[in-house]
DNA sequence: TTGTATGCGTTATCAC
DNA sequence: GTGATAACGCATACAA
């Protein structure tokens, strides 16, 4: 199917006899320009049934009014609350959103990114997949003029705008907190450690253990266990060994905790009394499975929100101030059922 | 911050001393060109960094290789799961996606759709909000020649291409389900009826009654309870007549399924033996609550797939087969604890 | 207040 | 095979 022929501004001109400028002055609502005419102008724009064609609008203006974005996936949590928050601000400005997902893969990432440069997107954000590899794709976004605006997770060698959630000192808290509940070999289950958020989150279990005088158990560390199949499988053998922990910190995601949850009732281990479990994103689920999860909140919508703010904020300066700002968002420690086993409060 | 002055095909033309034509050529690898030139452009593009203006060349072509989405929430797993399945399907296309949410709001959804035929979008996908209003805004892209594909939420009035589920089969399919498992007093929770997919919901409810020979109880059908919230309200109703139901059928989602089951718990009300609950949507937690939730699958990211696919097909053809097809794919109903109340297999 | 002319970066149609 | 040129639809500097 074609798009049909549709109305320009000089069709609006030729049938009222006057200028193609003068239409588009009344249209913006820019410059002097007689009230009745414009009236005029803009009723027949509505009878041709004209719209503005965006396309030309912005070739002309060199700007797109448009912000791409790079994730994983869309329909992971996560990241859709962090567009939805991205959406609602930039919708307000007269922005649009152009989405992409990278499946994790590093290729398709950098495919999406040299589509939304080709574009002319105004702004790029992104969180990078978990494959990692080289980033000369976001150099070349800045190469290229273009805003680049960094989330969760990060290559933090690039000096770009970046918004995070300050990951170190939750997992402490987190860690802390289990601690504190009485429990003595708390594993950690981790994930990929080229990405920096998963750093991050091993480094704040080994600065809660440090700080509390507790001994960093190698064989309680677990590498790459970050979807719920993974979680169940390192759960089923660090239950296994013969000095098995009482509790798991389960930092990749509340996936993987649920795998740890299932594993554990089929083993008639009990949670929290026997073995304590604490996840990360604050799912929606992990406020219903029984018992509930602990887990740690990352206020996605309103961080997707403060990426647009940041933008827009940033776009406003001189050209001079490229300072690569980065905007911390602490999360919230969320205690529940699965890590509570003394009566008084968790608080 | 302003963007920087992009290389374009004449700085490409004006290094090598020849004609952007040439260029222009070369780079789409189209019509008859010197090989060795054809290289040496390729190799100075890349040298000066050279991204095609994809707005030019899309208002040079007159299309722009864009998908528009209309979704009421981007953060809910059915559209998220929609929206990465059209993302894959139309990615390989070489399309984009511009995507926006209308926040159940009619007024925000006619914004939606305007800024999408401004933008010059080749086809817009839409899921209505609830809503409801009237639809000329959807005329409108009809009109302008844009492809218009409605899913799930759809205004049937208009003639356009659909993809739905079978809704008022499997409904059927679900409450008779309920049926053969004995339960005799079936609850129904209906979301608004101006929106089709509700409708056909409940007119599955009422066939499998009828099939069976079993009475319409009017006070058994609760109207608007489709959040987890509605659904609990309804359900501390519906448990406190003086004949309460012995099954719902919370025909709105999974989610409103799980308010009836909190607030059945809460009651000391046993599920599934004393009360049977069914949901809708396959929502992930519907299988870690205990017990887990019997619902109805919609094969979202299929959906999606669907949608890119039929529109890339309808693309093809020659412009006058203007028939209005509906595409229509069968949800399945997963059968759970939370309706299996005899011992043998619900199959 | 209005009109004229030009350019945004491409692609397509001609000539050569 | 290559180059000149027009056109896509709009916005703006300038002239009137």
């Amino acid at each position: 199917m074609k798009q049909k022929k549709r109305a320009t501004i000089y069709d609006i001109a030729k049938k009222l006899n006057i200028a193609a400028s003068s239409v588009s002055r009344a249209l913006n609502n820019i410059g002097n320009i007689n009230e009745e005419t414009r009236k005029l102008i803009l009723s027949t724009a509505t009878e041709l049934k004209y719209k503005r064609n965006t396309l030309a609008s912005n070739l002309r203006k060199g700007q797109s009014k448009t912000i791409g974005i790079v994730v994983p996936r869309i329909n992971q949590n996560f990241f859709s609350n962090v567009i939805a928050g991205i959406e609602e601000a930039s919708y307000q400005k007269g922005y649009n959103l152009v989405i992409c997902q990278s499946n994790e893969s590093h290729v398709k990432e950098i495919q999406c990114v040299n589509t939304l440069i080709n574009q002319h997107v105004d702004c790029i954000v992104i969180s990078v997949s978990a494959e990692g590899g080289d980033y000369s794709h976001l150099q070349n976004v800045i190469d290229s003029g273009i805003q680049l605006i960094q989330f969760d997770r990060v290559a933090s060698e690039l000096k770009t705008l970046k918004v995070l959630n300050d990951t170190e000192q939750v997992s402490m808290e987190a860690v802390s907190h289990m601690i504190e509940q009485g429990y003595k070999r708390i594993a950690l289950l981790e994930g990929p450690q080229n990405l920096d958020i998963f750093i991050q989150r091993k480094a704040g279990y080994l600065n809660a253990l440090k700080k509390n005088n507790m001994p960093i158990i190698n064989e309680l560390v677990v590498e790459n266990a970050w979807t719920k199949e993974l979680g169940a499988t390192a759960t089923r053998a660090l239950l296994n060994l013969p000095n098995p922990p009482d509790a798991i910190f389960a930092s990749t995601s509340d996936f993987s905790a649920l795998g740890v949850l299932e594993v554990a009732s089929a083993m008639g281990i009990k949670v929290p009394s026997e073995l304590g479990i604490c996840g990360y994103s604050n799912e929606a689920f992990t406020e219903i499975t029984s018992p509930s999860i602990t887990t740690i909140d990352q206020f996605s919508i309103y961080m997707g929100k403060s990426i647009a703010d940041l933008y827009f904020r940033e776009m406003d300066q001189e050209e001079s101030s490229r300072t690569p700002i980065t905007i911390s968002i602490k999360p919230e420690l969320i205690i529940r059922a699965s890590t509570s086993r003394k009566t008084q409060s968790g608080k």
